[in-house]
DNA sequence: TATTTGTTACGAAATTAATCGTAGACAGAT
DNA sequence: ATCTGTCTACGATTAATTTCGTAACAAATA
């Protein structure tokens, strides 16, 4: 799979949340956060799509892009070559310092643990 | 902070990994990986020095370099960058993720517990 | 109809990362 | 004294990313 950019990145996680999306919703969305041109986001827009990250279809004259790669999918990938190059493959250190660096609602603690005492079971069987 | 490339962090956790460690010694360690010349290593480790990631001092005519900036709070600020750009902000997506896709070992999965303790604990008071 | 507006396509510039070749310095061996 | 090997410094090249200007064209509108 092909490693996304951080803009390229910006632009997944919109699309993702928002369902496809036109040049301009995208580049409206960018311009909340920082100031970058049409034709930028146009521009990477049709890069990703060369690269398969994402699919186009023609509304009339102009385009409603997608993502072509699953939300999950992508982030493990990612995941996987983070843990490598910034925890030296220490995926337990990451979890650590996750937890131990910002906040998690009841909720969240009682998901983790649910999921723990389910690798523990598997770990002994 | 200044944020290490991939390469830049290779290097860094050789020499976190090692101690102070001559541009020789960390070019044999990168090469029983991949394949980097010599002078390739010496220039990144050049531009580190710059951006003031690692420090080096002369022993005799050639240069011994050690890293400057502590594991720890690097890969804090590595993980809050990542969170933010790959997981949305959502960092407990990015522990469940974790502990999905990767191993832990019994010692590992208690001090998990322990750390979820402990936060509940300050949750409630 | 003529003008303005909004769209896509394309090319070019600026920046950054990574790579390596070459040259010069110097220590130790011959 | 010279040769050889190892080291540092530096410049050039390549590739990827980001940025944006301009052109072409269709639709809306004045």
């Amino acid at each position: 799979m092909l490693k996304p950019t951080d803009s390229e990145l910006e632009i997944l996680q919109l699309l993702w949340q928002r369902g496809p999306s036109s040049v301009r919703e995208i580049n409206d969305e960018l311009n909340t956060t920082k100031e970058v041109g049409y034709t930028t986001t146009l521009k990477i827009m049709q890069l990703m799509l060369g690269k398969e990250l994402l699919t186009r279809t023609e509304k009339g004259r102009f385009h409603v892009y997608e993502a072509a790669v699953a939300q999950e999918t992508t982030q493990k990938h990612l995941l996987n070559r983070f843990v490598d190059t910034a925890f030296a493959g220490q995926a337990m250190n990451l979890v650590m310092q996750t937890l131990g660096n910002h906040k998690a609602s009841k909720t969240e603690l009682d998901s983790i643990k649910a999921l723990l005492k389910k690798m523990e079971e598997d770990g002994k069987a």
